[in-house]
DNA sequence: CTAGTTGCAAAGAGTTTGCATGGCG
DNA sequence: CGCCATGCAAACTCTTTGCAACTAG
């Protein structure tokens, strides 16, 4: 138990979809899992800088900014779902996956007006949810 | 005119306009203009570290990831064209200003599938335009 | 004079990398 | 055995801050 290869990567995904709602700076991940008692060989700092580019680039996780300019990382890939669009609330943090339906409206009609060809995995709309308002 | 107070300011947001299609760097905007003959008195990179929150702020200016991961500016502010959304073109880093039509219709369709009020002078969408397709 | 801007250099964060260790096939 | 993941610590880069000089009003 205490270093099977590539358990680390797995306690940081789980990590990151236990607190699916809100975003971490790469110490807090750390710290967290550290903290964690039911983790027994939480990833080091030097773990985690080397994950996160991997989970980008698969869209597994996205970057955004705190409110102090630092960079916060959050889940936003879960099921099987592969092309859509997500909603950020900026006030609770949530992550919303938009309906295929919307994402194909939205590319048709913005497509059609602008002649621009969204990549639906890389966008991020910004705004305020229903619980929030 | 060797140190006009706020001059610095100016000669920074003229720098990004001259250069509106792509994004830098703090430290090539630095360079940039020292390397620019035309400018007497560039401003310092601290100065640039002081300034960009503030253009942040008033959104003149957006802030993304390069592909290696540092954090570039770009400006995206020019008229006084004040609520709509970017597209941002991944291929040539051209930022397209969505007109207002889209813009109320895509906030719509989204408003009404997902109970979400969209912020956009937050919202950047990415993709390629139509001369990079 | 006062408030705000600027540059420099030092301090402080954040990020990357080399090396040694150990697991898995 | 070879390959890759990992942790540690050192190296490095990026960002913020204190201070003194200076400008506009």
């Amino acid at each position: 138990m205490t270093g099977y290869k590539t358990e680390q990567k797995k306690e940081l995904i789980s990590f990151l979809r236990k607190n699916s709602h809100r975003a971490f700076t790469i110490d807090e991940m750390c710290q967290a899992m550290n903290d964690d008692p039911t983790l027994i060989s939480p990833p080091g700092k030097s773990t985690v800088y080397r994950l996160i580019p991997k989970l980008l680039e698969d869209n597994t996780i996205k970057q955004f900014s705190s409110s102090t300019n630092r960079r916060v990382y959050q889940i936003v890939a879960g099921e099987g779902c592969s092309s859509h669009i997500h909603l950020k609330c900026t006030k609770c943090g949530k992550i919303i996956h938009t309906t295929a339906e919307v994402t194909t409206t939205l590319c048709q009609s913005i497509a059609s007006s602008n002649d621009f060809c969204i990549n639906t995995g890389e966008t991020v709309l910004f705004g305020t949810c229903k619980d929030c308002l």
